[in-house]
DNA sequence: CTAGTTTAGTCAGGCAATTTGACGAAAGGA
DNA sequence: TCCTTTCGTCAAATTGCCTGACTAAACTAG
């Protein structure tokens, strides 16, 4: 008996290999904000978490650094902000801009995120052992360097 | 002077060193596909190209093992359709169903998907070298394998 | 200091990629 | 033959973006 196998199935191309972990992750790290009173926290606001800056950020910078639009930022950033993870004041430098800034709700689920993703990386240390997973780790660190945006 | 650091930049969270590669091979691929002439081509279409099987697969199963509803699927199959990549006959075995096919321009781009995946994989390698990015492969292949939906 | 240009952000509109819910029609089992 | 499940569709809504047009403030050259 032949079973019909998927074609990509033989060798799994790379976007494969890196999507699959890439998805359960996320998944794992947004489910468990949800879990840790955070419901309403979104992936794509893993964009605004991900760029601001402890002393505030920016709108423009923030759609910067996420590869975005301003008006795809500012949509994003008035979500969080009527939701009270976010104030944004005026910027007393420059009369255009304004700062945004975590407010202590905020600063809470960065911290949350930031252990989630940790025992997220620890579950998986446990599948494929730790040793494996430092390894793995350390070489995503250098293909991230040689790809980041600086290198061209 | 000490330059102001964003928080993530000392450690890089394991989904932060994931994203960015899996990030920059998307684009290439699906950049490299406009090039080739498949311009309406998004990349939601992966979601069906990397599941449809040679001999034609259902709405349903395409929908399951992409992980989104039938209506989700539907969606994308019928831009797909309509765009002349996927035709759909009623399924002779079950005339509930439709059989999904990839036509011949529908094959091209399946190739061209491979091609590109691989060219992608190929930079990635002249990057980092190719023994690192094979054992950075085989590390991802090994944790993908532990994460498999059937090791639960 | 004024004139022109760039920059920060908003407003309005739209599309892509989903979701949920309700449904009709066919299939399969008892 | 009924009952239940499955296949797909219709309709509607939501989220997450984008493009274009615009105002106001700031910067740069005369």
């Amino acid at each position: 008996m032949t079973v019909e196998r998927h074609p990509t199935e033989a060798r799994r191309s790379l976007g494969w290999l890196l999507r699959l972990p890439y998805a359960q992750l996320s998944e794992r790290v947004y489910g468990g904000l949800a879990a840790r009173g955070f419901p309403d926290i979104r992936t794509a606001h893993g964009a605004v978490f991900r760029h601001i800056l402890p002393s505030g950020s920016r709108l423009t910078e923030l759609a910067e650094a996420a590869g975005m639009t301003k008006q795809g930022m500012a949509y994003l950033v008035e979500g969080l902000t009527g939701a009270g993870y976010l104030e944004s004041r005026p910027d007393p430098a420059d009369g255009r801009a304004r700062r945004i800034h975590l407010t202590r709700r905020g600063q809470a689920v960065m911290e949350a995120l930031l252990e989630l993703s940790e025992e997220a990386e620890e579950e998986f240390g446990r599948r494929i052992g730790a040793a494996k997973l430092a390894r793995l780790r350390t070489l995503l660190e250098e293909l991230a360097e040689e790809l980041s945006p600086a290198k061209g």
